[in-house]
DNA sequence: ATGTCC
């Protein structure tokens, strides 16, 4: 493909290296200037070879002050260490090259103690997804991930699992009146219910979370995109679970997906830039720009991120709650986790600060839930407290295939076919959450045996996305 | 993940 666009390995091809010239060469350009690829190739050759050339120019002025200036940059910049301490890596097999990479970046950081890789790992923005990082007295935006406090709620219903195959209507009707989809979607000002989140100090002494409460008692109890889902399914406790208090037998469940919406999507933009400017970190660790715990900036994310979390959790009560009262079901029992968040934790004797991007907290028995996709299985599981895992597990079967590889390749006839097989409704989603575009999620179990024991399985049965498109009214 | 560019 001739016109394809321009990367990083075209620009060290023409003699860029991989330092923070190279950033600002490609962040030009993205602004896609209506110059064709040769051009802009030949341009930033030029610029590199006569970078006092483009001093005044409105467009390369930028690269030719930072090529001039480069020495003096990457010098000011926080050294990482020579060599990546050891981590360890569960399901290496099915890992992809991009992941390693990133990890092995993360553990070179000064404040790194340890780090571990889960079985559903995939390349993400600094830490990979299903990236555990712990460090010292440090908290890094990035580790944490966009949706901060993006997490997973089960409830098990005291109704017999047959109840889906004889009120199958009334359940989809009751999950489209009380879930809402849609990135920016939320609930109109007479639909809105309120949250003791809201009353969080925050929403009045920060001037950017300030400018935020009104949006996020919109979206109080929304679900947002992308791989977020809703659903009834049917919970299978093999045998029964003492300290869960749940008897042998199936049930009726509802299992949630959902994260912070605006609110923490904001409050993590606003973060990564800020520690983008306090922490200078060389290029291909960029985006694991960290803030001290000990600094105002740093407590202050804390803070912020921990409001991120709450009201995350909130908005699963809210589903959960309206839910059960539509149904007029008792609760047998319910569980939730976060799986993007950063906690202070005890490792080796020392508090860390552990952050999990995507990674489900596992110490000894702590309950989590790893969801499958919408047509395999999610497990509940306990915790096994593996150290060498820094006490997590994966976040889901991970991604097999990236969204527009998806899009591209997969048939609708056969996912049709596949929920058809399996007795699932499926309300919304587009094809990049397609069963196919996921790793087998009973490899990735498999791989993480010494991590978690596996307490139920939950098999979805009627499942809601946000709408083909991530639009939905 | 997010009304997808400060």
């Amino acid at each position: 493909m001739e016109n394809k666009r321009i990367n990083g390995n075209d620009l060290l091809a023409l003699g860029y290296k991989e330092n923070h010239a190279m950033g600002v060469a490609l962040k030009i350009n993205k602004k896609r200037l209506g110059f064709s690829r040769e051009q802009m190739l030949a341009k930033f050759k030029d610029v590199l070879d006569h970078p006092e050339s483009y001093l005044n120019d409105k467009t390369f002025k930028p690269l030719a002050e930072v090529l001039l200036n480069i020495d003096a940059i990457e010098k000011e910049t926080i050294s990482l260490n020579e060599t990546p301490d050891e981590y360890a890596v569960y399901g290496e097999d099915h890992i992809e090259e991009g992941a390693k990479k990133q990890m092995d970046v993360a553990m070179k950081l000064p404040v790194t103690v340890a780090g571990a890789l889960m079985p559903d790992a995939h390349q993400g923005y600094g830490l990979p997804i299903g990236g555990v990082l712990a460090t010292n007295n440090a908290v890094i935006p990035y580790g944490v991930g966009v949706d901060i406090g993006c997490r997973m709620a089960l409830s098990v219903f005291d109704l017999p699992s047959d109840y889906l195959d004889t009120n199958r209507d009334n359940l989809k009707k009751v999950l489209m009146a009380n879930t809402r989809f849609g990135a920016g979607h939320g609930y109109l000002r007479h639909e809105r219910v309120d949250h003791a989140v809201l009353d969080n100090e925050l929403f009045d002494t920060h001037d950017l979370i300030r400018s935020l409460k009104d949006k996020a008692w919109t979206q109080l109890g929304s679900s947002g995109g992308g791989n977020h889902f809703v659903e009834f399914g049917v919970i299978d406790f093999t045998e029964a679970d003492e300290a869960l208090g749940v008897a042998r037998g199936k049930y009726l469940a509802l299992l949630t997906h959902s994260g912070s919406r605006g609110l923490g999507a904001t409050i993590a933009g606003h973060y990564t830039k800020l520690a983008k400017d306090i922490c200078k970190l060389p290029y291909a660790a960029q985006n694991l720009a960290y803030l001290d715990l000990n600094t105002a900036e740093g407590q202050e994310y804390w803070l912020a991120m921990n409001l991120a979390g709450d009201y995350a959790s909130a908005c699963h009560e809210v589903i959960h709650d309206k839910i059960k009262t539509a149904l007029g079901a008792e609760l047998l029992a319910k569980v939730e986790n976060h799986h993007n968040f950063a906690w202070k934790e005890q490792f080796e004797g020392e508090e860390v600060i552990v952050h999990r991007k995507g990674a489900t907290p596992a110490s000894k028995d702590t309950m989590g839930i790893i969801p499958g996709s919408m047509a395999t299985p999610g497990f509940l599981v306990r915790g096994k407290g593996e150290e060498t895992a820094i006490n997590s597990a994966s976040h889901g079967a991970g991604r097999l295939m990236s969204r527009t590889q998806a899009i591209k390749t997969l048939a609708a006839a056969d996912l049709k076919t596949m929920l058809e097989n399996h007795g699932i409704t499926l309300l919304g989603a587009g094809m990049d959450e397609a069963p196919m575009a996921y790793k087998d999620i009973y490899t990735v179990m498999a791989a993480q045996s010494d991590l978690v024991d596996i307490v139920a399985k939950f098999s979805p049965k009627i499942v809601r996305m946000a709408a083909d498109g991530s639009r939905e009214d």
